[in-house]
RNA sequence: GCCCGGGUGGCCGAGUGGCUAGGCGGCGGCCUGCAGAGCCGCUUUACAGGGGUUCGAAUCCCCUCCCGGGCUCCA
């Protein structure tokens, strides 16, 4: 029997088409995502383009690479446009602290929520403002190389200099030249864009420099940052679509300018957005909501199956409706893990394990796997993940005495799939020892009811239970319940 | 203005030339004292509109309409 067809391939924003995966030097992948600015609370549109992330990571590594990931954290140089101002320094006058104040405050933050939504760490979490120093080396190195200008205490990256410029994001530079809003004084051509900002004397955020006291560009940051920790050349790179351009043009500029090897990244890899009412979910449009908001109604699995069910290059629309069709989706999952768990206390140690059993659960995994494999098609592989729901759950239905050989290849089915997939085995509830015992004699005693044909009584005794949060359901093999979350 | 994506059944959302996506919801059946869960079936001859290519098109080409995104603020 051949096996599962593993070799991944997947989109390469790059070239526009779906490529063999193949990384520089296996069996070591480099991969690097551009991180958050960690000004305010991360919202459900950043969990989205962790999730896929964490996903490709997950699947990486069971395929055997030995992944080195790198997630940056961008706490300075990142300004907004509006008010020409650091949006560390916007957010911490907004709310009254120190700009490293706010940047600890929201990078902490942004850490437990990706713990909350168990996504993985990543192997590195470098910071921008660790990597001063390192930033106006290579930014020298590009203006010795006369890649970049000096003006005025002001570094600037010269496009023309460049030629792949626009290859990834197909910005063509006469276009740049053309609508150009307001140029600052001094580029050379508009297309040029800032590697050192010269700082004013009351600024914040200011470190020395060969060129003065300023501050990095945005773009430079992930250059020097990737470089250093991963190495000239990685594998993949990728963040969500809004970083195409600008950012990620210019870190291609940037990067094969100060090393002068080509490519600097094999495969970009790039999220579509999270949309309410089909718009972008983004602060300023005040349509968004918080990852720590979003926890407080449904569980990370609910997130994570939802943001799976799309195509990670699709946009993805958010509603609180489809919030709840989803937990009903996990519910059913979890439901079914819970019946292989509870069937393993009373499974027959020997017997005839399921010939057919075991075949429909390689079938099916091996059918989950290579769907993966498929440019990361994690809509098709969830539909494999209710494939094996349906196998289980028709097997638990069909046999007495389930086999124990059986359950643990479900149960192991089941780990190998919400392992890639970062989904929580459901745990069954804990310290509620007390409650269990409770509710357990006094299902005992509705039980004596129900053999004495007592049913009004016993449905009484149902229903104040379902209203205390204790569903109840009677099944072949006695009472199960199970206490709403 | 320039450049990208899209428009799929009640809702969400896969699918790039023929082969059942899947979920949620609804209806019916089996099971059950009832309910719930589960399984099975139906809802599903769905693919924005018009034309074309083809033995065959949601899928390729052309036109039109509509939506979203990028064009140095955003994962």
């Amino acid at each position: 029997m051949a096996g599962p067809r593993l070799g991944l391939r997947i989109y390469n924003t790059l070239s526009r088409r779906i490529e063999d995966f193949e990384p520089l030097q296996p069996p070591e992948v480099k991969m690097y995502v551009c991180g958050p600015t960690v000004q305010d609370l991360a919202h459900l549109g950043h969990a989205k383009t962790y999730i896929v992330f964490d996903v490709l990571y997950r699947y990486l590594t069971f395929l055997g690479y030995r992944v080195r990931y790198a997630r940056n954290i961008t706490d300075v140089g990142h300004i907004r446009e509006d008010i020409q101002v650091d949006r560390i320094i916007a957010g911490a006058e907004r709310e009254r602290l120190a700009p490293m104040e706010l940047v600890d405050k929201y990078m902490f933050s942004f850490f437990s929520d990706m713990d909350s939504l168990n996504i993985r760490r990543p192997t590195i979490q470098p910071r921008a403002t660790m990597h001063i120093v390192d930033m106006w080396e290579a930014i020298s190195k590009l203006v010795e190389k006369g890649y970049a200008y000096v003006v005025d205490g002001n570094v600037y990256f010269d496009v023309s200099r460049y030629e792949g410029y626009g290859q990834l994001s197909g910005v063509r530079r006469e276009e740049l030249m053309k609508h150009r809003v307001e140029p600052a004084p001094g580029k050379r051509n508009p297309a040029d864009f800032a590697l050192w900002k010269k700082a004013e004397s009351g600024y914040l955020l200011k470190w020395s420099s060969p060129w003065g006291e300023g501050f990095p560009g945005w773009h430079i940051e992930c250059s020097v940052m990737s470089i250093k920790h991963l190495g000239e050349q990685l594998d993949i790179h990728g963040g969500g679509q809004d970083l195409i351009f600008p950012h990620h043009e210019n870190e291609i500029a940037q990067s094969e300018c100060i090393t002068g090897k080509k490519p600097f990244v094999k495969y970009w890899i790039h999220v579509g957005y999270l949309t309410v009412n089909g718009e972008r979910m983004s602060k300023s449009l005040g349509n968004y909501v918080s990852i720590k908001d979003a926890l407080k109604k449904y569980t990370a699995n609910d997130v994570r199956l939802f943001i799976l069910s799309s195509h990670y290059r699709s946009p993805l629309d958010y509603s609180e409706g489809v919030m709840e069709q989803f937990m009903e989706f996990r519910r059913r999952i979890e439901d079914c893990y819970f019946r292989v768990l509870e069937a393993r206390g009373r499974a027959a140690e020997s017997g005839e394990a399921g010939v057919e059993f075991a075949g429909q659960i390689d079938r099916v995994l091996e059918e989950f796997l290579s769907r993966l494999s498929d440019d990361l098609n994690t809509p098709q592989a969830s539909a494999s993940l209710t494939e094996l729901v349906k196998i289980v759950n028709a097997y638990l239905d069909s046999r007495q005495v389930p086999v124990a050989r059986d359950l643990d290849k479900a149960q192991q089915a089941f780990s190998t799939v919400f392992e890639i997939l970062g989904l929580r085995p459901p745990q069954v509830e804990s310290g509620g020892e007390r409650l269990y015992l409770v509710v357990e004699r006094i299902l005992r005693l509705r039980e004596e009811l129900r053999r004495q044909g007592n049913f009004k009584l016993a449905d009484t005794i149902r229903e104040a239970l379902r209203e205390a949060g204790i569903q109840v359901e009677d099944t072949s093999a006695g009472p199960r319940f199970k206490v709403a979350r």
